[in-house]
RNA sequence: GCGGGUGUAGCUCAGUUGGUUAGAGCGCCAGGUUGUGGUCCUGGAUGUCGUCGGUUCGAAUCCGAUCACUCGCCCCA
């Protein structure tokens, strides 16, 4: 195939059987969002670079080599790589301080110049949700709970396994890391490659390397919730207990970090087994820092987004399309398209084929799903009526057509 | 960015030690039935064998490059 007619490498056609499946997820998780207060919130999927670059962290994989930047002039631009900076800016931008609390979903694209596997494209994308301007542990509770209620509404419950953390606050995190420098320097050497580099740049990283030897390591490594302050303690304390309370399964780990610089307190991940290497199908955390960092006033928040392609990967069936009815004309097509667009106008939904004989429009009428057929001849024309078959009996009778629409929806809302 | 695997019809795939017009199933189209679908029967169309180059009398088959897909690493949704 010529290098033109390919889709550029990581991106992907959505057709209809693939948006069906796509829709679901992005419409159930905002009917869920909508039965916590959220409100839908749509920012450009292309900012200033400045936005990510200072909000991800200069030293994120995410900003070092994943982003597609372009540049307009004097001005550098960057398609997102992720939600939370944008609507952070929106918030800003749109001077949101004053109706806080605030709870945003949104949902679109997002971009990452990435190797593609399965589960991780370049163009994919995501829900989110952010909630800003509650400090209060509770709202990590809820903003958790909600999460696993709309895997839960997608049926996913039993595919998926929520791990959670905290990464503590300030102090919290800088006694933290100078523990685990001062335990890891040492051994620097038996380090792999990647990891001495992060020991100097971002060392709690280290903590979920995959490499063997690493492991081995870390293992024996202190552990943030050594190093918490009380206050971080009794905020962690709250959230576990929190889930507790609502009867939501998860399992703490200590070495859940995130990749993203703004992220403090706590930090969780929903993750499945059944998605080879990409295992993470929704996560967040808290963010009360980043607000304040992009000069915004000081504002605390905390969100998750979730990968709509890995969601749907995970998907079994979505709900099947309405099935239509079915006109089938024998005569006078336009008649037919008439009585098509009553039918419509009245919330039916119709499929008309505008070709071929008898035979093949009822294939046709089989392959759409179509409920019924309504046949319409000369014969029944005459008479005012049209011919309704049923397509999953087999049965068929003649009816009147002022009676017609009355029928239907009747067995419609059965 | 690094390493492994794979590219043949719309889809899933066969194709022998290199040998004429490259195959199957499904799907599609037509007919059996010009007013009756889902079953059945009959017939039909469809390929730059990913692309470019090389070896050879001859390449889907061997070699090289390239592109894409895929699995893993890194990292993440």
């Amino acid at each position: 195939m010529s290098t033109l007619l390919q889709p550029v490498r990581g991106t992907h056609d959505l057709l209809p059987e693939d948006t069906r499946r796509h829709r679901h997820v992005e419409d159930t998780a905002f009917a869920v969002a909508r039965r916590y207060g959220y409100g839908e919130v749509v920012t450009p999927i292309f900012e200033f670079t400045e936005v990510f670059a200072r909000t991800l962290g200069e030293t994120s994989d995410v900003v070092t080599k994943e982003m597609y930047t372009f540049t307009m002039g004097e001005d550098s631009l960057t398609l997102r790589p992720e939600g939370t900076a944008g609507v952070a800016r929106a918030f800003i931008s749109n001077g949101l301080s004053q109706s806080l609390p605030l709870k945003l979903f949104y949902r679109g694209p997002m971009f990452r110049h990435e190797r593609p596997q399965k589960g991780r494209q370049r163009q994919f994308h995501q829900v989110g949700i952010e909630f800003l301007g509650v400090e209060s542990p509770l709202a990590d509770v809820e903003v958790v709970s909600m999460g696993w209620r709309m895997l839960e509404a997608l049926g996913l419950k039993g595919k998926i396994q929520l791990e959670i953390n905290t990464l503590g606050d300030l102090d919290s995190r800088t006694a933290y890391r100078n523990a685990l420098v001062a335990y890891l320097e040492p051994m620097r050497l038996t380090l792999s490659e990647e990891s001495r580099a992060r020991l100097d740049k971002n060392p709690l990283r280290i903590l979920d390397s995959k490499d063997e030897e690493d492991r081995r390591i870390v293992a024996q490594a202190p552990v943030m919730t050594d190093c918490l302050t009380p206050a971080a303690r009794e905020f962690f304390d709250q959230v576990t207990a929190g889930l507790t309370a609502l009867g939501i399964p998860f399992t703490v780990n200590p070495k859940l970090v995130r990749g993203l610089d703004y992220y403090c307190h706590t930090a969780f991940e929903f993750t499945t087994d059944a998605l080879g290497a990409q295992g993470t199908v929704l996560a967040g955390g808290r963010y009360d820092g980043l607000i304040g960092q992009m000069g915004g006033p000081a504002t605390p928040g905390i969100g998750w987004a979730a990968g709509v392609e890995r969601l749907s990967m995970l998907l079994g069936e979505a709900p099947p399309p309405e099935r239509p009815v079915a006109l089938v004309p024998m005569g006078d097509a336009m008649a037919a398209l008439a009585l098509a667009d009553r039918l419509r106008a009245a919330g039916i939904s119709v499929d008309m084929g505008f070709s071929g004989n008898m035979k093949k429009r009822m294939a046709r009428a089989a392959k759409a799903g179509a409920r019924f057929a309504i046949i319409l001849g000369e014969d029944e024309a005459a008479r005012g009526a049209v011919t309704l078959r049923d397509l999953d009996s087999g049965e068929q009778a003649e009816v009147a057509e002022e009676r017609l629409l009355g029928l239907l929806t009747a067995q419609k809302s059965e």
